[in-house]
RNA sequence: GGCGCGGUACCCAAGUGGUAAGGGAGAGGUCUGCAAAACCUUUAUGCGUCGGUUCGAUUCCGACCCGCGCCUCCA
């Protein structure tokens, strides 16, 4: 039962297989780090995550790489615009940018960075003209010449045919010999940042960077290339450009695109209102495990629609499967073995890692963790589990959360940092009352949460159920949810 | 205009040529000192509209309506 993905260059979903036996070699497009992220960005970084963690679960050892872009014209503009340089404008756009990643529990791929790669992409170039493929312009800059690649738009599925005589169209802003032929390097205008090289002084074009960086880190040939469905063109046909020509051999064999999200309906946009950075929806009081897990419960080719709504279910299905761990870790089981639950977790995890070789679709590995959830739960109220069911039970739902990685309560404190942030950087009046009473929650400390509860059960020891009651009110006026069970109490902050 | 994706219950959202996963929300119930958690029952003869193919279509084909994407910086 292997991995089946859609393949962007096929336009079908075929079977993965690396090119060598036991290890992948992935690249995914990574930010231009030019201002915080925002939901859209971490939808396509979530779903290269998913990825990852399913070849991971596959066994398959992971060489994921990933780009920084840190020079762009968007960058140099911020940057002279706030009178600091390109590097210190960058240096904090990408800790921002890691943060947040972290913050949804992203695992991080090694990182390369445009800025400490530019000889190689000067030398790139070099040979690219060398091959009669790149040419310079009259300023400085040099283009690639799209006649010399017929295969050019086998990805994009467009087609140039009629380009490919070398027709020529004139430019206004550039001395291209055609108006398709896209810039490799770019000759530097006074006050931007610029690099001496062997080629002349400038910066690299920015789809230079991702062939230059892929392929140093992971070879000529490597399996995957990832990315949000926006950079199929250009970005990606002109890579596939670059590479094949300059090696003459196949660039990334698996192309993956992760498709747009909506919010509440519409596209995001400054202008309509409904452009939300990670940080955003932290100060409104969510968690990020919510917006992990709603960000994941799509599959990564359909449309998502991001709601506040479906924020708020997400929260409550995270919770719904914590408390099922904790019900299972905490519970007290007779001994010996049910079949039937035996059986149960070993088909969830078949069908969920069914749902996942689809395509990764994890709406479905989803539903069939919570078929099992429902189905235990009917279990253990009619005593039906037993004590060497837990683990095997516990197995499958650990097998979701490697994929998941929703299930460890570690909201908080991520929360906090996110507050403290705000307050160093001013914006205190974006904090939220809600975020304010999540973070206060996670200010009382366990020991005291202990002995409150202790004084619980001595007071419903005596049947005092007045004083129990109003303890039990302070805890969740904390923050600090608690209930009693037949096993005792137990709690858990909200 | 060219190319492509989608329209499934109150909301989010899978899926299939043979009669609709899952989650949330709502209603009723069980349990409970009360809560909480959990479970049970319930909520689309219906899958944008209209035709066609078929023994049978939500699933295939066609037209139309609506939403969205790429074609230019964009995850």
């Amino acid at each position: 039962m292997p991995l089946r993905l859609y393949n962007s260059m096929s336009s079908q979903v075929d079977e993965f297989r690396p090119l060598s036996d036991n290890e992948v070699r992935m690249y995914a497009c990574g930010p231009t780090v030019y201002d915080y992220g925002h939901i859209g960005n971490f939808r396509t970084f979530v779903a290269v995550d998913i990825l990852r963690r399913v070849l991971v679960q596959s066994g398959y050892k992971v060489r994921h790489v990933m780009n920084i872009t840190d020079v762009d014209d968007k960058i140099i503009r911020n940057a002279a615009r706030d009178g600091v340089t390109v590097q210190q404008y960058t240096a904090k756009y990408e800790k921002t940018f890691l943060e947040d990643a972290a913050m949804i529990n992203i695992e991080e791929p090694i990182l390369v960075r445009a800025t400490e790669h530019i000889q190689e992409m000067s030398e790139f170039v070099r040979r690219l003209v060398e091959k009669g493929i790149a040419y310079r312009a009259e300023d400085g800059s040099y283009y690639f010449r799209i006649a010399k690649f017929p295969q050019y738009g086998k990805l994009s599925k467009k087609d140039f045919s009629g380009m490919l005589d070398g027709a020529r169209v004139d430019v206004d802003d550039y001395d291209k010999d055609s108006a398709r032929d896209f810039a490799l390097w770019k000759a530097p205008k006074p006050g931007e940042a610029s690099w001496e090289t062997p080629i002349g002084r400038g910066r690299p074009g920015w789809h230079l960077e991702c062939s230059v960086m892929s392929m140093e880190e992971l070879g000529e040939s490597f399996d995957l290339h990832a990315g949000g469905e926006d950079l199929l063109f250009p970005h990606h046909e002109n890579e596939i450009a670059q590479s094949e020509s300059l090696t003459g051999k196949p660039f990334a064999h698996f192309w993956f695109h992760a498709r747009f999200l909506l919010v509440e309906g519409e596209k995001m946009s400054k202008s309509l209102g409904n452009y939300f950075t990670l940080r955003d929806l932290v100060l409104k009081g969510h968690k990020p495990s919510s917006i992990r897990y709603l960000l994941a419960s799509v599959p990564y080719r359909n449309q998502l629609n991001f709601t506040f709504d479906g924020l708020k279910q997400a929260a409550v299905s995270v919770e719904r499967l914590r408390n099922f761990r904790l019900r299972l870790s905490s519970g007290n089981f007779p001994a010996g073995a049910n079949p039937d639950m035996q059986r149960l977790a070993s088909e969830t995890t078949d069908r969920m890692r069914e749902a996942l070789n689809d395509d990764l679709n994890t709406a479905q590995a989803q539903a069939a963790i919570f078929e099992m959830v429902r189905q235990a739960n009917a279990a253990f109220d009619t005593g039906a589990i037993r004590k060497d069911d837990v683990a095997p039970l516990l197995a499958a739902l650990a097998k979701f959360d490697e994929i998941f990685a929703v299930l460890d309560d570690d909201d908080v404190p991520k929360m906090k940092r996110v507050l403290d942030w705000a307050r160093a950087e001013g914006r205190e009046k974006d904090i939220s009352a809600a975020l304010r009473e999540a973070v206060q929650a996670g200010e009382l400390s366990d020991s005291a949460i202990e002995s409150k509860i202790a004084e619980m059960k001595a007071a419903r020891a005596s049947r005092d159920f007045k004083t129990s009651d109003r303890i039990r009110a302070e805890l969740t006026d904390a923050g600090i949810l608690v209930e009693i069970t037949k096993d005792g109490i137990r709690w858990r902050r909200k």
